[in-house]
DNA sequence: CGTTAATCTTGACGGTGTAAAGTTCAATGC
DNA sequence: GCATTGAACTTTACACCGTCAAGATTAACG
């Protein structure tokens, strides 16, 4: 259900594989993950719920494949984000910021998924992969400022972690709050880096 | 088992509560958040499976217990970090922000607990007053600084999301590398503040 | 000493992941 | 064209889980 199959189902379902990566996806956002089962998939994706064990080795082996897919739609959200804002360094690094937080806003179970101990633990090539082009993309953009003079790398892992730290704390925390009761806003605590080549125009 | 009651046996067990919590967290170093079920640690405190229904509404209660009793360990840990720095206040910071992620190294497990959504969303008051502890804590020593010229608080949640960041990404990333291969340090990342009462010695 | 109430046990229920065995069916070889 | 093969899926079963209801035990109290 839900899912369209594009191909007219060969075998008996068609392409089972990523029909339960699908509904994984629209459960969690549903349900979330406590609310995520091999077997509330199997049935959406209209099979029985020993069905998926002829495609993944396990639950944990699906959950990576959904995170590996969120990881994708994590970095599109970054991207986004990155496009949707004006042309200055600082202007691109705080749109992949929105970016983040937007999408662990939008999709926090999904969020929650693709950063949990169990998914990341397990060495998944494809979702190594995906979450790979995720801090790829956060190195292009820091790649516009001069490099970190305390670390290689400085720029990045600061950036990383704090926008990381925020959308994590900002989920489950109400310490974010300033005194009139509004949520601190994230570009008053992301620091202003050196821009490269700022001998050009400036 | 493992836990000897400091009562002589009363009712039947003495002090169940106190117990399921001690070996809650005992079970959760050894197995992991997704080891913990609450049979299990029925078990190892010696009692039935539905014993702790009578002392924790559910599970959930339980972690939340045991979540407010890591919460105060945390608390320790950043404290003991803050202790054995230097005097300066950027030392002090950076005790905390040590003694921080200490804690989530060596007690993983519990750092995921008590940070995970299914807990803090729960608003239970012992859990929110330990889980206030520790912020009050970072803001004492913030309030080592002259205040973000952005924002108010703006220095807490500036350090408190690095800080948190670095160490979740640091769990499960190994993202965090320099080109060596060595782990960049916490201390590279972590902008200097203004210090409070510059005037007085320098 | 009898009553009461808290503590804990026992048993049962539906849900979970996983493994084994059986069934269906498309594709392949002759 | 037809039997064979093997993949896809189903059925059945098992151990474990959280939770609830009912019963047993025992401490405390009048």
């Amino acid at each position: 259900m839900r899912y369209m199959a594009k191909q007219k189902s060969k075998h008996h379902h068609g392409n089972l594989r990523s029909a339960l990566i699908s509904e994984g996806i629209h459960i969690l956002e549903v349900d979330g993950v406590a609310g995520l089962s091999l077997r509330k998939i199997a049935t959406a994706a209209g099979v029985s719920h020993a069905a998926p064990a002829h495609h993944f080795k396990g639950k944990t082996a699906l959950l990576v494949a959904i995170a590996a897919y969120g990881f994708r739609i994590f970095t599109d959200f970054m991207q986004e984000g990155r496009e949707n804002a004006g042309p200055g360094p600082h202007e691109q690094i705080l749109g992949l910021c929105q970016g983040y937080l937007d999408f662990a806003e939008k999709h926090g179970a999904l969020f929650e998924l693709i950063f949990s101990t169990e998914i990341k633990s397990h060495a998944d090539k494809d979702l190594q992969n995906a979450s790979l082009r995720a801090f790829q993309l956060l190195e292009e953009t820091c790649a516009l400022f001069e490099p970190s003079r305390y670390a290689e790398k400085g720029n990045e892992i600061m950036v990383w972690s704090l926008v990381h730290g925020y959308a994590t704390l900002r989920i489950h925390n109400k310490l974010m709050l300033q005194s009139d009761g509004s949520e601190m806003p994230f570009e008053l605590i992301l620091p202003r880096l050196d821009p490269k080549n700022s001998n050009l125009l400036k």
